[in-house]
RNA sequence: CGGGGUGUGGCGCAGUUUGGUAGCGCACCUGCUUUGGGAGCAGGGGGCCGCAGGUUCAAAUCCUGUCACCCCGACCA
């Protein structure tokens, strides 16, 4: 490959774009990768477009290694494949709809259980057909509430979505495995540095769930990792220990007059100094009333939560605790519908009465005693012990997490760090096998119905991760294998400068490498280097004003080093460099 | 959906307060000079000032409405 920038498709920019927050926007739209078309969707320019093909490359040699077989979805879909597995209205506003000329339903695909899952079965019918791991590297649509960041976040993205199709559950761990290992491949061939989190599998049902996260201050996901003993879990899905349980004689709880203090704060200040106590807010018990619907039942339930009144409620970590059910605040008008909740003085102690669901966080173990309100206006109870004085209904991790909490396998203190989402498997079940009734015919001669994984790489997000892990302040930084090319070869001046930088690059072809050549006439050496930084081609060979001695100047973008060597040996030297 | 902000050549911005010939930098075109760190000089092309209505002799500027986009949050495999 021998590109010549005098006539590459490429305009770089010297401002960074106005609309532009996060380092991989900026510099995509600056080195002329990307172009924004609409709100979350964008263009690919020649140099972009080689990425994400070398992005995709890396996949889909992972893919196959690890057995599995490419297929490719149309992305405009009937709506019935979606009406089957109850997503057509599951999905809600993020699916992107549309009507063909008829007024037929449509949409465009935002992930493709239902239609892999109707391929195996049109397909397949014996259990000798069996284990199948069937892959896509596609376009897919969601209609984000708020595209952001490029694109890291966007309404049309490119994935790579696989799905393993087992007879059973030993199958599918087997399956989940493969798919592991291949990620872990995957992102280290593309040089992205990653935690493997345990997940919540939230709205797509199933068990078992990890996510891969590059670390990254732009992330949107948040994550916890324990570097004693190497846990790590997004905080959706971080796992409270329970303390262990006090044993003992304990006092009687005591209500006491706590006027105006309907705040956690506010009630620990009056009661020391108003009552000669000496809590504090984790010894507080904070109690959150909810409605809570699950999609499609019509049903609403009133829930109460108790937590440490020294943490707020993680709504992340509430809702993936409640899922499928979706919690929402208790209005002013629900309070007037239940007077025996008195807002801002809740205790637990009343809510068996009430006929109220509990849930506390795991710290609130049998027999520990808390602080709480007395349900009644301007009062709060003292010593009130979990298990005497009120029973919870179970657990729920709805707390937030934070640094320096016990890792819940080691108990050491846990970092907390941001993530972006570059990788997502999990096992499955048989949800869409169920809805589709996936079967294969046994050896008996009785069905067998199919469990399924799912597995995701964001393939166009991963270029972005990897321009936020990777850049300097003069540009873009890229591992060889996804780089546009091997080597940029930049021709400064005169005097038949830029025809040497020419036959080099020539040369350098000749050995099988990726060359972009800089032949712009008339262009000052000083913005082909801020060009060269800009792009982020690993190795750079300029042939300029060291022509005349024979010399041409070999430099590494990432390390900066700069290095004079004889023009004769720079194909060899480039080559080595290059690694080829 | 809540909060904040912005709409002026391809990109980045000024001009709006106080109505009066649409401006600057980058990019682009022509010529000459220059060529190792985003060159200089001269000349040039390109803008329904988001859209609609209103006020006015006159609107980028004032008024009303509307649309779009960006950022934060909510939302989101």
């Amino acid at each position: 490959m021998l590109l010549r920038m005098s006539s590459l498709f490429l305009r770089t920019l010297r401002d960074d774009p106005a609309d532009a927050e996060v380092p991989s926007h900026k510099l995509l739209v600056r080195a002329g990768y990307v172009r924004r078309v609409a709100p979350g969707i964008y263009s690919w320019l020649p140099l972009g477009k080689m990425v994400l093909e070398n992005v995709a490359r890396v996949v889909r040699e992972e893919m196959n290694r690890m057995g599995g077989q490419e297929v490719l979805f149309p992305a405009l879909l009937p709506r019935e494949y979606y009406e089957a597995s109850g997503r057509w209205t599951e999905y809600g506003d993020t699916l992107f709809r549309l009507k063909d000329r008829k007024g037929a339903d449509y949409l465009l695909g935002p992930t493709h259980e239902e239609l892999f899952t109707d391929m195996v079965k049109g397909e397949y019918s014996s259990y000798k057909d069996y284990p199948v791991t069937l892959y896509q590297i596609q376009t897919k649509y969601r209609d984000e509430a708020r595209p952001r960041a490029g694109i890291l976040r966007g309404r049309e993205f490119v994935m790579k979505d696989s799905y393993s199709f087992d007879l059973d559950d030993d199958g599918l761990k087997r399956s989940y495995e493969r798919h592991r290992e291949a990620y872990i491949r995957i992102f280290d061939r593309l040089g992205i540095t990653y935690k493997i989190c345990f997940a919540t599998s939230g709205a797509m049902g199933g068990s078992a769930s990890e996510e891969f996260l590059a670390p990254a201050e732009t992330g949107e996901d948040t994550f916890v990792a324990c570097h004693a003993c190497g846990y790590a879990a997004n905080a959706e899905a971080v796992v409270t220990p329970a303390p262990a349980a006090p044993t003992g004689e304990r006092p009687a709880q005591r209500v006491l007059d706590t006027p105006g203090t309907p705040t956690i704060e506010s009630l620990v200040t009056h009661l020391n100094e108003h009552h000669g106590l000496a809590v504090t807010a984790a010894e507080t018990l904070k109690n959150i009333v909810l409605k809570v619907t699950v999609p499609g039942s019509g049903k609403t339930e009133t829930l109460v939560v108790g937590v440490p009144g020294d943490r707020e409620v993680d709504l992340k970590r509430l809702e993936a605790s409640l899922a499928p059910g979706e919690p929402a605040v208790f209005e002013a008008e629900d309070f007037a519908r239940h007077p025996g909740l008195v807002r801002g003085y809740i205790g637990p102690q009343v809510l068996k009465d009430l006929g109220i669901r509990y849930l506390v966080d795991p710290r609130v173990v049998e027999g520990s005693a808390w602080v709480t309100g007395a349900n009644e206006q301007g009062r709060h109870a003292v010593g009130v012990v979990a298990g005497r004085d009120f029973t919870a209904d179970g657990t729920i991790e709805a707390a937030e997490v934070r640094a320096g909490d016990a890792c819940p396998v080691c108990g050491e203190g846990l970092s907390i760090d941001r993530g972006i989402e570059i990788g997502h498997i999990f096992q499955l079940g048989r949800k869409y096998a169920d809805a589709a009734r996936l079967d294969a015919l046994g050896p008996d001669g009785k069905p067998i119905r199919i469990t399924m994984g799912s597995y995701g790489v964001g393939v166009s997000r991963a270029v972005a991760v990897l321009v936020e892990q990777r850049h300097d302040e003069l540009g873009l930084l890229w591992p060889r294998e996804i780089a546009p090319a091997d080597v940029h070869v930049v021709g400064t001046g005169k005097d038949g400068q830029i025809e040497a930088a020419v036959r080099v690059a020539g040369e350098l072809q000749a050995r099988g490498l990726r060359v972009l050549v800089d032949d712009r006439a008339a262009v000052s050496p000083g913005v082909k280097f801020k060009d060269a930084e800009l792009l982020g081609v690993p190795t750079i060979l300029i042939v300029g004003r060291g022509l005349s001695q024979g010399v041409a100047e070999l430099r590494d973008r990432a390390t900066g080093v700069k290095e004079e060597i004889p023009l004769a040996e720079a194909a060899d030297r480039v080559a080595a460099a290059c690694r080829v």
